[in-house]
DNA sequence: TATACGTGGCT
DNA sequence: TAGCCAAGTAT
């Protein structure tokens, strides 16, 4: 059996990472803040997804200080779509402490970026060596993929021990020279050769130093247990009108969706007591409600069924975050994609008749 | 350590 | 179709 030789390794996969990697929009920066921004958004979110997102991102917030200054509506808004919405509330919240705290400068050490909110131990190695050339671990899905493989190892990828070991295992292999382009390889590896199935070991370029490959069972790792079902929860939703605004509401600052705005959402009921009900505790009333349509959205952890209904009315007396809003004033404001469905399944609704 | 936290694309 | 997966973090 043969030793691992790390320098050849380093050299095979920077050769290769020089020569294929993609032209991506946060590779052509080398401003830590917009390093950040991209390691945030991609976090559990593919590149294709991030690209559109990254580059409003950028047009509307082209600078930390852009950023630190921004309304928490206009970040959740220019969030729209992404997901995991406490990372922009988090981002948010991280870049006005450096503004405050550090001046305005991405810190550039270990121990000071993982303490800003929503920077975990993946991303502040990744911010540290690409936009630093600090010789920190970036370690994500992809890298433990490519190490399981590489070593051929069948520690559970899921736990955060397995995690550790593969940063132990980094350290001592990184490229001290370039530990930007030496993480990101081993990540743009993973994403276009050392795939999850398939992955493509005859256009591998550490193909030879690959002991799973060697082995034939790179398809069998990383190993991984397989999650259990998403729990489904039956609701109704509400679109109520009145002239030319509709009612909506802030969900709660914590939690899921924290802080976006949907329309009136209630536990599956009988819909016209429970409407009725609804306004009448408002001090206000429904009339006309029709059913409109049934809407399935299905979160990682959640499955919400919603049986969708509209109405004309009022309410006198709406919550503290309840709201009026026109059409134009929804378009401003921040909605899951659960509730934008619900919103265009109601347009189409009254334009088909 | 286990679970909450989004969404879209692929098999 | 149902399940899996993606440049994870907070609690």
């Amino acid at each position: 059996m043969q030793l691992f030789d790390t320098n050849q390794f380093q050299q095979d996969l920077l050769a290769w990472y020089r020569s294929e990697k993609r032209d991506l929009p946060w590779r052509r920066e080398n401003d830590p803040y917009r390093i950040w921004v991209s390691e945030i958004m991609l976090q559990q979110t593919k590149v294709d997804t991030v690209i559109p997102y990254y580059e409003r991102f950028m047009n509307d917030f082209p600078t930390l200080q852009a950023l630190a200054e921004a309304p928490e509506e206009k970040v959740l808004k220019a969030w729209e779509g992404l997901g995991y919405y406490s990372r922009a509330r988090n981002l948010h919240a991280a870049v006005k402490e450096v503004q405050s705290h550090y001046g305005g400068r991405v810190p550039d050490s270990e121990k000071e970026i993982h303490q800003l909110k929503g920077v975990g131990p993946y991303t502040a190695g990744a911010v540290l060596s690409i936009a630093y050339q600090v010789p920190a671990p970036a370690v994500d899905g992809n890298v433990m993929r490519v190490l399981s493989r590489l070593f051929s190892m069948y520690d559970d990828i899921t736990k955060a021990s397995t995690r550790k070991m593969f940063e132990e295992i980094i350290r001592d292999i990184i490229s001290e020279e370039d530990p930007s382009s030496f993480n990101q390889a081993l990540m743009e590896l993973g994403a276009v050769i050392c795939t999850p199935t398939s992955p493509g070991c005859l256009l591998c370029p550490v193909a030879d130093h690959c002991r799973a490959s060697a082995e034939g069972v790179q398809e069998l790792l990383p190993v991984k247990p397989k999650k259990k079902a998403p729990k489904t929860v039956h609701l109704q939703s509400l679109v109520l009108s009145s002239e030319d605004a509709v009612l909506v509401e802030k969900r709660p600052e914590k939690g899921l969706l924290a802080n976006l705005w949907q329309f009136p959402m209630l536990a599956d009921g009988e819909p016209e007591a429970m409407w009725t009900n609804y306004a009448k505790q408002r001090d206000g009333t429904v009339r006309n409600l029709t059913y409109v349509a049934h809407i399935r959205h299905v979160f990682s952890h959640l499955v919400w069924e919603i049986d969708v209904y509209k109405a004309e009315g009022s309410i006198s007396s709406p919550e503290e975050r309840q709201a009026w809003m026109t059409e134009a004033q929804m378009d401003e404001a921040a909605f899951p994609v659960s509730h934008q469905k619900i919103r265009e399944e109601v347009q189409s609704s009254s334009s088909d008749r």
